[in-house]
DNA sequence: GCAGTGATCATA
DNA sequence: ATGATCACTGCC
């Protein structure tokens, strides 16, 4: 890691979900395994804050399955998806408020559960924290989204969580026109490679 | 529009 | 043990 490839830490993440959400965009989530190192451009979240929030798994309650959101921020919370797809969210907040950030998209890849493919994302990572160590990380690679080029809009599948939480205008898009020009940047050879 | 696929959790 | 429910994707 180049030192203007800036490791988000622990403090990045300890905010409310809503709030990290739309900062991740622009930011880059770097995978290492044996093989290769693989970097994304951040190109849409989803914000789950807090118990309260009836779309955010932690509503139910502290099971086996949401504990790593009651935990410490800056860690992965890995879940499959109808028997078939692995979920990548990054813990946020305090352990008062479990809630995470799930990442939907990257550029040139699309959907959640595509992104998680391609990166080799799976389990093995749930409740590591987003450290080089673990193998998948987030960067700041000094690309500024303004807040212009950021979209809001509902949340994906979370019609049952009822009018008001899934209505939450929670997930934060890169807007299309901003996204060519960022992929130069991080591309070999580019200004910031 | 809906099948596929399996972990998870509440109910029993 | 059993069954319903999924923060999805790809093919019809």
């Amino acid at each position: 890691m180049r030192p203007e490839h800036r490791l988000l830490k622990t403090d990045f993440f300890a905010r409310p979900a809503p709030e990290v959400a739309p900062d991740l965009l622009g930011k880059c989530l770097v995978r290492r395994t044996d093989d290769e190192e693989i970097v994304a451009i951040i190109s849409e979240a989803e914000a789950y804050e807090g118990t309260e929030d009836l779309a955010c798994h932690a509503s139910k309650g502290r099971t086996r399955r949401t504990e790593v959101m009651f935990g410490p921020p800056g860690r992965f919370y890995v879940y499959l998806i109808y028997g078939m797809h692995q979920m990548l969210n990054v813990v946020t907040n305090t352990e008062d408020s479990p809630s995470a950030v799930l990442i939907r998209a990257v550029h040139l890849v699309s959907g959640p559960g595509r992104l998680t493919r391609v990166l080799a994302i799976d389990g093995t990572l749930n409740g590591l924290p987003a450290v080089p160590a673990s193998g998948l990380w987030f960067e700041d690679r000094g690309l500024t989204v303004p807040s212009t080029d950021i979209e809001l809009s509902p949340r994906i599948g979370v019609d049952y969580a009822g009018p008001i939480w899934s209505a939450m205008p929670w997930r934060y898009t890169l807007a299309r026109d901003s996204l060519p020009g960022l992929t130069e940047l991080v591309k070999p050879g580019g200004r910031l490679s």
